[in-house]
Parts: structure tokens; C-alpha cells; sequence
DNA sequence: AGCGCATATGCGCGCCTTGGTATATTAAAG
DNA sequence: CTTTAATATACCAAGGCGCGCATATGCGCT
């Protein structure tokens, strides 16, 4: 099960999740849409699927993929810590810093 | 120039970056801390510092490097049109969307 | 039952990346 | 100027990943 900064390092399914962001697709319609063959597409969407990206829906012979959260509010919650540093890049916070300097408060988790 | 995800897909990489939200640090301080050699760790550095997670500054021969922002809200910014997947998966919000207005108010440049 | 469509899987190749070791570079210190 | 510390680069071997091609599977249609 690989990690989801992994499969989203590979451009072509980050196209996928575009497609599905805006409607559940077949591996067809994708396939047609990246430009890449049939093959190739069911395992990209393997890999999303078995990182949880996508859900897949049978309809007969069909498969409708389909977006899924999970994954991807992960890596939202990966950014939390980080994302003071373009949120709240205020000189206020340098002084607290200051201020609590020689505070004892253990937060982690 | 790889892109931000390629870069992040390395969990070393990742591990640095967490190092590095805490302070600044040196090349051989991070390198203890991962348990990873030297050179390896120089080389990751060198694809965070090429992708702009992190900047150096130089101190004689000590190397301090530093988080920088800019790609980590490039991904913030990635996974804004995806966060109502998982922010609201109310049905309310569809028929909500057409009136919606509520974002925070704050300026950032 | 046989055919054709939609999708998944297996295999082999080539590339890119990683990790390690050895070495170059720059700066401080004696 | 030589030595030592800190870091970067070169080189090499190994592994993982994506790609294309061939093929297997499942299902509907006639």
C-alpha cells in the first residue's frame, strides 16, 4: 500500500483526479481523456484504488470510478502544521515566541 | 526542477521537512537525526532546496537550512478545489453552493 | 454457443532515483 | 601551510516504476 504523496507524484493520476473531481468516469473515457492506453490506465487506477483515491462501481462489464476523500484529506491534515508558515507569517508570533521562551509547555501529537 | 509531490514522495524528504518546521538546522544535524549518511542527506537537500522547500544560508562552512513555504501552498492551493469532498459532503451544500459565500476574511500576499 | 466490448493482469524492458563510498571544496584553526 | 571540520559532488550498483504488448476474464448481445 503505497503512501499518497507517492501515487500523487505520478502526473497522469493526478489528471485522473481532475476527471473524477468533476463526474465518475469509465477506464475508457479516461483513457481517452490522458491519451495513454487502456492498459496503462487500469493501473494507475489500481493504484489509486488500493491507496484509497477512487472507489470503483461495476455496472455490467463497465467500472465507474469514482473520487474518494480519505487520501486526500490526509495530506490536508499532513499540511496543518506547515501551513502557519504561509497563513501567519506575523512578526506577532515572533514575539511570543519570545515571550514563552523560557516556558515549559509540551505539546505534541 | 521535479514537482512538489515527486519531492514529497520520499519519506526522508518528508522527515526533513518536519525537522525543519521546528528550527533551522545543519546538514550534519539532520543527518544524524535521519540516519542517513552524509552525502544522502546533502542530496536530499539539494532536490527540497531545488523544488524551494528550503533555503540555505551559509555560515563559514555550516549550512543552515531553512522551510520555505511557497510549494507547500502550492499543494494547500492543489487541494483547494477537492476539499469540499471531504469539508462538506452535505447535501445540503448543493443546493447551498449557488447562494454560499462563507470564506474566511484574512489578506495574504 | 459464439462473438465482441470493457477492463484487468502478466511479462519484460528501460529509466530514474536512492543509497553508499570515495573524493573535491571551502573555511577555520594552529 | 598543514590539519581538521563541514558540506557538496562524482561515480557506481541496485531497486522501483511506468510503459507497451500480449493475454485473460467477465458480461451482454445475437
Amino acid at each position: 500500500m503505497p503512501e499518497p504523496f507517492t501515487v500523487l507524484a505520478e502526473p497522469a493520476r493526478r489528471r485522473i483526479l481532475d476527471l473524477l473531481l468533476e463526474r465518475p468516469r469509465l477506464v475508457g473515457e479516461i483513457s481517452r481523456e490522458l491519451g495513454i492506453t487502456q492498459p496503462g490506465t487500469s493501473k494507475h487506477l489500481r493504484v489509486l484504488r488500493e491507496a484509497g483515491f477512487v472507489h470503483v462501481r461495476a455496472d455490467a462489464q463497465r467500472r465507474w470510478y469514482e473520487l474518494r476523500p480519505a487520501p486526500l484529506a490526509d495530506i490536508d491534515a499532513w499540511l496543518t502544521p506547515y501551513r502557519r508558515l504561509w497563513n501567519d507569517h506575523l512578526d506577532l508570533l515572533e514575539r511570543h515566541l519570545d515571550t514563552m521562551d523560557s516556558e515549559g509547555s509540551e505539546e505534541s501529537g
